[in-house]
RNA sequence: GCCCGCUUGAUGGAAUUGGUAGACAUAACGGACUUAAAAUCCGUAGCCUUCGGGCGUGCCGGUUCGAGUCCGGCAGCGGGCACCA
């Protein structure tokens, strides 16, 4: 009886089963099991030095679905790694002095034990960390074997320059158009870059999307718009004395009636050509080029042009002359780089024509408008209609004017019909330290060569310093100094690395033969493991990872590596976590654990009882200090306690709370399954005791209830709706609480329940799952128990309760035989009170009838 | 700007294909236990009410015997936009 006094001790038992698990390799996925295999993912962390509550969220369910596959009897992988190259490394470098290397490995080490306390099911013997030779060698031979398949080309490319720190400045590190760090005016630079080719799958990407069924339908239609197929029309337009062309693409080639203005983009050749003699131009062109490449940046800047004097000739409009301007929101990247601009049907032409005074011709009318009505305001109309003012293509709606228009264009020899993609080739060259060489030796005989196989890895040199502005790769004294492999005379190696999404695009396949040294992976292994059946991580990856993935593998399989085209058959993005916000008197971001709610609900400031302000809950950021540490959680109140409130109260994908209360919540509920266990042990049968003839109503009642538990908690962990199937095992502990103990079937029904109980929660709180079930007298370890079947007798009802509505309005309910006929249920809804006072005496007008569910009594 | 998502009690959320709105929890209140507190256990609870009932799922309208769920419009909040990962 001194088990009930003692207090469960999280901090004991979750090291105890840890080591037990460990010592076992309880978590190991070998090939050879004959058991249908399971490959569960979750994201790998950039290794930032701690572990925060969306890691917290992510590995937790990522282990559920893990451990709840091993008990149904799969053989799981279930690994787990790091994304160990990156920016903040080098950040951290300049600003600490710490080197990167370093950093990253110390960094590793310690959220690897942070991710250990979390008792999480890897099997560690795969652990991979993307920054070490022997993982990216083996992507500098795919990158090789790529461009053997030609798949790799090299092209000159904008970025955003620091002329400060000579350095390439990601997006997300310019700041109203000044470095993040220096403040310098960024500028814009072209250097010559490598690329992949990812367009050469964009159809393939797009079809693929189909067969995705596991995917959450917004991610794919995400992935659809971000590919951008579209269908139009190339054609050429003439320029007034001049002999070359303007060669434009349209979507829209059913408005060309309406064209008021051609546009060329700010680095588009002409426009860089009439710069050279047009200083006006020129100082137009390089204001453009500082405005950022991001697209959002294009797009919400004001629209300009610059009037570049030319006249374009309008191939479907005899004698029409267009101005050619050189405008900031045409993007040189998509389509040709140079548009026809249709003011009255397209938002931003609009705008850009009430800016400089052109027409505006509506050449499409609404449905139903009549067309000498159809006036144009400061909205243009870019629905279907008729089309008006457009010679012989008028009263065509807009789908036959556009076949039309590209027919007339095509005969003519002025244009051809053309698919386009908004999705550009991926351009993987970063003038960072921190990543992975590129094995590419620069020869001024030869050019770009690869380097020989046999010379891979090209390591990253570590003896490198940040004290210099610019790429310590290239001021390394020796490291660059190569001979060229082609022609042996003095070279240079290639200083830039690859972008990180390299390394993040084929991880989840190096997981399936870790140790591998001759390649990335096995065939056979990967053969066996992939695809991933179900992948979890945030949804701010839902198109660059996502999609750079899957075209890694597409890529791979051209080259052989594997077999499958998709790498994740199922798809889970979780949403984030979410803190309330606090700032003091003057305005500063307050950390959570610096405040105190006083028993009148007001905040107040720890120590000094200044007021605080609150601020509503944001998702946690270090930037508002709404952060907590899981570090602390776990040590307060365990890894348990922590991963029950990531699914209580949040379905996955939604945002969730982070609140004292919901962990406080949590944790009430771990103790007191701990205290039923041992207040009911005594008066339990043995294990195994075989089902006692005759149980007893209440005790029938619980054992319905603890199957029926069984069957909604699987079909929930099935569907990821991890919050209902907690919420049905509290349902089944309140119902066991109640239940006397005192006779043999009571007792039985008690064992039966908590047993099931404490299997449901397992895969949730796995410490106090092997602590009860050991508990309860069980020798095999719950990891190795399979999951609770089900008594399909015990599922079945003979009498439901039907609502009864009159008008759609509820009047009571009714208990009826399960599948009674329509007349009898009909007859007994008639013979309510309630529903013969809503009547008054006179006859229903209908009476409809949803077997086992409704009767709904029109009156 | 473009694309996407979300909105249900005081709070997080639940509600098969349209069929009893508010399961389960959190906070709150009342009670038991305690010298007291914590913990624990039991109970109450959408809002209004003349106690018949009426009103309720962001707002306005529609379809339907019946709408949180479907359709149209609007508002608010959040995410992504190619060099953060």
């Amino acid at each position: 009886m001194s088990r009930t006094d003692e207090r469960y001790n999280v901090r004991e038992a979750e090291a105890k089963w840890q080591a037990v698990w460990d010592e076992r390799q309880s978590f190991r996925a070998r090939e050879d099991d004959p058991r249908p295999k399971y490959y569960v993912l979750e994201m790998f962390p950039y290794p930032s030095g701690r572990i925060h509550m969306g890691h917290v969220r992510n590995y937790t369910l990522g282990d559920v679905v893990a451990r709840y596959k091993r008990a149904r009897g799969h053989a799981v992988l279930h690994p787990m790694g790091w994304d160990a190259f990156g920016l903040p490394a080098e950040n951290a470098a300049i600003q600490n002095g710490v080197h990167p290397a370093k950093w990253t490995r110390e960094n590793i080490a310690a959220m690897r034990s942070q991710l250990k306390s979390m008792g999480l099911s890897y099997d560690w013997s795969r652990e991979v960390a993307t920054c070490e030779p022997e993982y990216y060698r083996h992507e500098q031979k795919i990158f090789l074997d790529f461009l053997k398949a030609g798949l790799v080309y090299r092209k000159e490319s904008w970025v955003n320059w620091d002329p400060v720190e000579h350095t390439v400045l990601a997006n997300e590190q310019v700041i109203d158009g000044r470095g993040w760090r220096s403040g310098a005016l960024v500028e814009k630079r072209l250097l010559s870059q490598w690329f992949l080719k990812i367009t050469a799958f964009a159809e393939d990407l797009l079809k693929g999307l189909e067969t995705l069924d596991r995917w959450p339908e917004r991610v794919r239609l995400m992935q659809e718009n971000w590919i951008g197929r579209s269908e139009g029309l190339r054609l050429f337009f003439d320029l007034e004395g001049r002999k070359d062309r303007l060669e434009v693409y349209t979507t829209r080639p059913d408005t060309l009636f309406g064209a008021s203005f051609c546009a060329v983009a700010a680095n588009h050749p002409l426009a860089e050509a009439m710069a050279k003699s047009d200083p006006g131009l020129a100082a137009f062109v390089a204001e453009c080029n500082r405005m950022g490449t991001s697209e959002a940046a294009l797009e919400t800047a004001e629209k300009r042009g610059f009037a570049t004097g030319l006249h374009a000739l309008n191939p479907m409009v005899e004698g029409q002359r267009l101005p050619v301007y050189v405008a900031n929101f045409v993007l040189m990247d998509y389509g040709t780089g140079a548009i026809f601009g249709c003011p009255a049907h397209d938002q931003r032409d609009l705008d850009f024509a009430r800016k400089y005074g052109l027409p505006v011709t509506p050449v499409v009318a609404p449905p139903g408008v009549d067309p000498a009505s159809v006036v144009i305001g400061d909205e243009a109309y870019a629905e279907d209609g008729v089309m008006i003012n457009s010679g012989l293509l008028n009263g065509l709606p807009v789908a036959a004017a556009k076949a039309k228009a590209i027919d007339l264009m095509e005969a003519k020899g002025v244009g051809t019909r053309a698919i386009n993609y908004r999705l550009r080739d991926w351009g993987v060259s970063r003038q960072r330290y921190w990543g992975c060489p590129i094995p590419i030796i620069h020869c001024d005989r030869c050019g770009a060569v690869p380097v020989p196989e046999q010379d891979l890895p090209v390591r990253l040199p570590e003896d490198v310093t940040f004290d210099k502005p610019g790429n310590p790769l290239d001021h390394h004294p020796t490291w660059k100094q190569v001979a060229c492999p082609q022609c042996g005379a003095a070279a240079r190696r290639e200083t830039d690395t690859f972008d990180t999404f390299f390394e993040s695009s084929w991880y989840f396949a190096r997981f399936c033969s870790p140790a591998e040294t001759t390649r990335g992976f096995t065939r056979n292994a990967a053969d066996h493991w992939l695809p991933v059946d179900q992948y979890i991580g945030g949804i701010e990856h839902a198109v660059l990872h996502l999609l750079y993935s899957r075209f890694f593998t597409r890529a791979l399989k051209t080259c052989g590596y594997l077999g499958v085209e998709e790498p994740f058959a199922g798809l889970l993005t979780q949403g984030m976590i979410c803190h309330e916000t606090y700032k003091d008197a003057d305005g500063h971001w307050l950390f959570p654990d610096q405040v105190d709610r006083r028993a009148d609900g007001a905040a107040v400031e720890l120590g000094s009882g200044r007021p605080v302000s609150l601020g509503r809950s944001e998702k946690m950021s270090k930037s508002k200090k709404n952060v907590v540490d899981p570090a602390g959680i776990i040590d307060t109140y365990g890894a348990d306690t922590a991963r029950l409130f990531m699914l209580s109260d949040s379905p996955p994908e939604r945002d969730l709370d982070w609140t004292e209360a919901g962990i406080d919540g949590a944790f009430r509920y771990l103790n007191r399954l701990w205290r039923m266990v041992g207040t009911a042990l005594p008066d339990l049968p043995a294990p195994g005791t075989p089902t006692p003839p005759s149980l007893g109503p209440a005790a029938d009642k619980a054992r319905r209830q603890t199957h029926k538990t069984i069957a909604l908690v699987g079909e929930d962990l099935e569907r990821f709706h991890f919050n209902k199937a907690v919420a049905r095992i509290r349902e089944l502990t309140n119902t066991l609480s109640e239940l006397p103990a005192g006779d043999e079937g009571g007792a039985w029904a008690l064992r039966e329940g908590l047993e099931t109980v404490v299997r449901l929660i397992g895969p949730m709180m796995p410490h106090l799952g092997e602590e009860l079930w050991s508990q309860l007298g069980h020798a095999a370890l719950l990891v190795d128990t399979p999951w609770p079947e089900i008594d399909p007798t015990l599922l079945v009802e003979d009498s439901v309760t039907v609502a009864v509505q009159v008008n759609g309005k509820l009047r009571g309910t009714i208990e009826l035989p399960k599948d009674a006929e329509a007349k009898m249920a009909e007859a007994a809804a008639l013979a309510l009170p309630a529903v013969a006072q809503q009547l008054a005496g006179k006859p229903p007008r209908k009476v409809i009838v949803v077997p086992n569910r409704i009767i709904n009594v029109v009156a």
